[in-house]
Formats: C-alpha cells, structure tokens, sequence
RNA sequence: GGGGCCGUAGCUCAAUUGGUUAGAGUACCGGACUGUCGAUCCGGUGGUUGCGGGUUCGAAUCCCGUCGGCCUCGCCA
C-alpha cells in the first residue's frame, strides 16, 4: 500500500516535542542522506523547513532498504511516529528536538544531480541558477522572498479595500504613447501595418476611471519599458498604481503613508512614523546633489562658489567664467588614505568627470593648514572656507566646479561612495521622505526643448500657472517623490483635469495640437465630459520587495526574471517563429541589421 | 552604442605567469560503518579549458575575432 501523500498531516518544519507519539505523514524534498550502514538519516525538505528522518533496518527493513538509495533532490512520502531526540537534538533546527521514526517511505519521484545545490549561501552563476529557476526557488531562501512579496502585495489589497478603493484591470495591448521610454510593440494580424503597445504604465487608464466616477482605483499591475537592463530594471515589472478623485496633494501624500505603514508592518513587522518629513527638490539638490535623497548619514555638499571666485585657481575660474559654481563635501576624520582619494578621482573620471579636486587639513607648523592636492591655489583663503565648511584637522575636502548638474551628478557620486568607503550607513535605518516642488519641465539640450519631469498630465502648481507660456522653467509641478533611503520608491502627481491646461502644457512640449488629437484624442476627449480634479501615485512593487527582502537585485524578486540582454534563460525567450506566423502578420524579418 | 570584470570537471575554484599526464573541495558512483545532523573512512568516474582562428617546438595562459554572464555610462516621461 502506497502512502496516501495527500493527505500530509504535517509540513516539515511543524513538529515538535508536544507532536511526540503522533502518526505523521510528511512527503518533500530530499535535503541530505547520512547512511551509517545501520541507521540512515533523510533530512526532509519543504518550504517550511526540514525535518529529520530515521529509518532502522531493525524494525523497518523495507523503508529502510528504499531509504538507502535516496539522494539529493528525490521527492518522497514518509510515514512514521515522532519521537523525541532524547541526547541527540540539534539545536540548528527548530524541529531539532524530535525526529520521525520511518515505518514507511515511497519515492515518488527520482531526481538527477541538479545543477547546483539547493541551500542559502550557494554560489552559483546566476545565468545557470535562471536557466534551472525551479532549483533555485527551492531555496528557503528564496521561498522567503517570495512569500514575503505575496505578504506586501496582500497587505496593500487590504488597505486599499478598507478604504474604498476598487481594483479594476487595464489593458496590455493597448496604444504607444510620445514621451517617455521605448515600447514593446505587438503586432495586429486583423489590422495590418498596425502595432499594439504594452503599457509602460496604466497611467491614462486611471484617469479614466476618474473620470468615470470610480472615485478611488488601485491595482498591482504588470508594466512594460524597452530600455537597457540594470540590477535594479527588468523590462517588465510590477507597479502599484493608484489613483484618487476630488483631492489635493496632501490626501494622496497621507494616503501612501498609511499604506507604507502596512507595507513595514507586513514585511519587516516595523512601525515607520508618519507623517514622512518633505524636502523640495530644489533643497535636494543644494544639499545631496540628487533629487532622492539618502539622508541616512551626512556629507552634505556645500556651496563655497563665493570663496572659490577668490582663488587663483584655474580649474575654479573657468567653471565661474562659464556660469557654473564650486561646491565640497567635507569628510570628517583622516582615514582617508591618498589611495582612496586616487581611487575617487578615477571613479569620476570613469562616469565622466574631469577630476576630483581634494585636499586635507593638517596640523602645520604654524596651525592648521591645507595640505597635499589643490592645498597650494587655496591656502590663501583657507581661514574663511575652514570656517564655511566647519572643518578640522583631519578633515578631506573634495571639491567640484562646473555647472550646476554636473556639479550635482559628480558630488553625488562622491558621497555614496565616501558612505560605503566610511562605513557611514547605519543598517536597519528607513529613512523614508518626500521629495516636492519639482519643476514641471525640464529643458533638455539636444533635443533643444521642454521636457516633462514627469508625464504630460502632470498639474502645475496653481500659482505658477501664469508662467506655463512666458517662463515654463519657473513652474512647479503638483508632484510628489516618496524616497527611501535613497532610493525612489514611488512617484505621483495631482493631474491636469481641465483641458484647457492640458492643452497649454502638451503646447509647451512641442506636441502640436495635431499629435494631441492622434495621441491623445480619448483623453482630450475624456476632460470634455466632466473631470474630476484627481491626482494619484504609482510603486515600484518589485523595489519595496527588494529593499524590504534585503536583496541586492531585483532579479532575486522576480520569479522568472530576464538578464541584461532581456533575455529568459530558462525558456530562451525571445527567439525566432516560424515563417506562416510572420506571415499571418504580413511581418518581414530584413535580412541583416544594416538593411 | 561606450567602459570594466568574468567564462577551466555537474557546481565552486586552482594550475608556480608559455612547459611533462590540467588539480582540489563538493556533488555523483562503489564499498565500510547503528545516533548522525557540513556525518566519517576507503576507492572510483568525471575535462571540446565558452566557441573559431592565429603566434609558438609547445597555449587554459599571448594575439585577433566571436558568443554568453555580471557591473556601469548613455537610455529609463
């Protein structure tokens, strides 16, 4: 008779010393086998845990005999007694007090060597690790990660659900939209010529739904960029996107908080306070070179253009001559050996930079003084900047001259780095904050025009609206950032509801009021017939489960995740079809790149 | 598209810098062993050194090309 392996009494990870002398039935995983001839052990394996096995030839000669021939990986059914340890517990295991004596056991599945081996800290290419991703979620783990990735996306249901909001599916084939990242394009068989795209978010959609009179809408949703790959990018990824009707910045803003709340309480058991502290983005750049923040240690930039005019220093006076400014992040303490300096100052270069002006307080003969690096063009001011900067012996002061963004992009750089150099970080911190007043557009070179900061339906800030034609630099937008640690976790905006805005700002971005009406007729449209003002926000799903899993990728998040090159090695997707599926899309393949 | 790192046994790595038969741990196979839990002990199988070409008496090692992976810049409203 075989053993009834569906009806488990246990997982393997329950049992305890208060089960002993029950009648189990547990089936899972093979995790280990020690055969000492007599006795053999299975450590047997779900996603609860493991369980230690003992078959004695003795009592139970044929559990025993097909307890011999098991290995890594066989899926099994055990039926057997708990029985406690007595001096042999393990205190590694939480079931490490009692085993199951086997009166029986079925192979109920044999398995080859797998690629690698299923435990925590493997080490494993990672492209062999996705191409058998079956092995590696066996993992706890792994399992871990994506159980608490269902716990986050459960606990955000809830909340929406307690407080009105509905959840209503978008679609994937729908329309390319200007702006913004790449498509991912799918071809029409029935229309010819024509394209589907995939949604690089459901932005438009829930407007509509405003607009429709749903009032409040959330849902976890799949979206869709064509861009290059990076640790923290997949192609497709999941989102968080809600929308809310009738309401100001602030309601959307508290809204998010309590879902934040729910979100730490479910993953990490963490109560964060609220309100979240807010930062202009302008304030952001001054201090941290970067619109998100991380302000979980110091380092701030500092602005020394004044003294900086002051020096004869030709690096300084060509960036002043050009219109740019001189700022510093001064790092406290002298452990700062030349060989890290160096070391920055190629990393600079590396991302584009000319080089990393630095220099040190020392304690001189006469006092303190600069010493080493740029010291000589800058030691005439040194009593004015010391005293700007607040520095002491021991201090390294790195400096940057340029234009303001670049200044920003490179002094940035420095202090993550000087951050992990330093050790400065302190774990287990979340400092999470909002990032507002950003302006509206931003102006970009190349392309010489205006740029949404964030999408095209982004309100202006009500005051600044007077400036949408005669100065769009100077607008303000009603959007918000929510930051953690450094990282945007979240991004929203009150939107555009009149369509006469909407209008003047599609205006300002060069998109003529031909495109608008090809693009963006339905929406247009949509603002004719009564809407509502509304405004909402969008997560990074898979970048909350990543941070709050302490995963380093967002790969490790994803279950079947694609490599840098957007590939799937476990199904080899993308990959060619066959010649009556082109043909049934009246699609040509061009024979080479340069066709 | 640019820059960097990498590719050797199923897996993780080594190979004295161009030199004899490419090694180790682990996994796997066989044997021994009744309390292990990283079991232990003995023995064994296992290699197109990613692929292609070149230099050389001789290439895992040097050169060129190519494929693949990771990090990163550009890109990502």
């Amino acid at each position: 008779m075989t053993i009834a392996y569906n009806r488990r009494t246990h997982r393997c990870g329950q049992l305890r010393l208060s089960n002993v002398g029950e009648s189990v039935i547990l089936a899972g995983w093979v995790q280990k086998y020690r055969d000492h001839g007599g006795m053999v052990f299975i450590d047997l394996r779900d996603y609860t845990g493991v369980t230690q096995i003992r078959f004695n030839p003795e009592t139970d000669p044929k559990a025993h005999t097909i307890a011999r021939s098991l290995r890594t990986e066989d899926v099994i059914a055990v039926a057997g007694e708990v029985a406690p340890r007595g001096e042999n517990v393990n205190p590694k295991l939480p079931t490490g007090e009692i085993e199951v004596l086997g009166h029986q056991c079925d192979l109920l599945s044999k398995a080859d060597t797998t690629p690698f081996e299923v435990a925590d800290h493997i080490e494993a290419n990672e492209d062999l690790r996705l191409k058998y991703r079956y092995v590696d979620l066996r993992r706890p783990v792994m399992q871990k990660v994506f159980r608490t990735r269902h716990r986050i996306g459960k606990a955000i249901r809830d909340y929406f659900d307690e407080n009105g909001f509905v959840e209503i599916e978008t679609p994937f084939l729908t329309k390319s939209t200007p702006e913004g990242a790449r498509d991912y394009l799918v071809p029409s068989r029935v229309k010819r010529g024509t394209f589907y795209a995939l949604p690089q978010s459901p932005q438009i959609f829930k407007q509509l739904f405003m607009i429709a009179g749903f009032d409040r809408y959330a849902q976890i949703v799949r979206c869709f960029r064509d861009e290059d790959l990076r640790a923290d990018r997949q192609p497709e990824f999941t989102q968080l996107d809600m929308e809310m009707s009738f309401v100001q910045m602030e309601d959307v803003m508290t809204v998010v908080e309590g879902c934040v709340q729910r979100i730490f309480k479910a993953a990490l058991d963490i109560d964060v306070p609220v309100p979240f502290p807010r930062i202009s983005e302008g304030e952001a750049m001054e201090r941290f070179g970067i619109d998100r923040p991380d302000t979980r240690f110091g380092l701030e930039l500092q602005d020394v253009t004044d003294i900086a005019r002051r020096c004869d220093f030709r690096v300084f006076s060509e960036a002043l001559a050009a219109g740019g400014v001189v700022k510093c992040i001064v790092a406290r303490g002298g452990e700062l050996t030349r060989k890290i300096t160096d070391g920055l100052t190629e990393e600079i270069k590396g991302i584009g930079g000319a080089g990393l002006p630095v220099t040190k307080v020392i304690q001189g003969a006469g006092g303190p003084e600069f010493s080493t690096g740029i010291a000589k063009f800058i030691q005439p001011v040194f009593a004015e900047l010391c005293a700007k900067v607040g520095t002491q012996v021991g201090d390294t002061i790195f400096f940057m001259p340029g234009r303001f963004a670049h200044v920003c992009k490179y002094l940035h750089y420095v202090r993550t780095r000087l951050a992990q150099i330093m050790e400065l970080i302190p774990p287990n911190r979340w400092n999470l904050l909002w990032v507002v007043d950003f302006p509206l557009f931003v102006w970009d070179e190349e392309a010489n025009r205006w740029f949404s900061t964030h999408h095209p339906f982004t309100a202006p800030k009500d005051e600044d609206l007077q400036y949408l034609e005669s100065d769009p630099g100077r607008v303000r937008s009603k959007a918000y950032d929510l930051v953690l640690n450094g990282t945007e976790m979240a991004g929203g905006s009150i939107r555009i509801h009149r369509r006469d805005v909407q209008a003047r700002v599609f205006r300002v971005l060069g998109i003529s009021d031909e495109e608008a009406h090809l693009r963006f007729e339905f929406l247009m449209d949509a603002l004719r017939f009564g809407a509502p003002p509304h405004g909402g926000i969008a997560f990074g799903f898979d970048r909350w489960t990543m941070l709050l899993t302490g995963q380093e990728s967002l790969r490790d998040v994803v279950a079947f995740p694609k490599t840098q090159r957007a590939v799937c090695p476990l199904t080899g997707a993308p990959a060619p079809v066959g010649q009556d599926q082109l043909d049934e899309l009246q699609l040509l393949i061009k024979a080479n790149a340069d066709g």
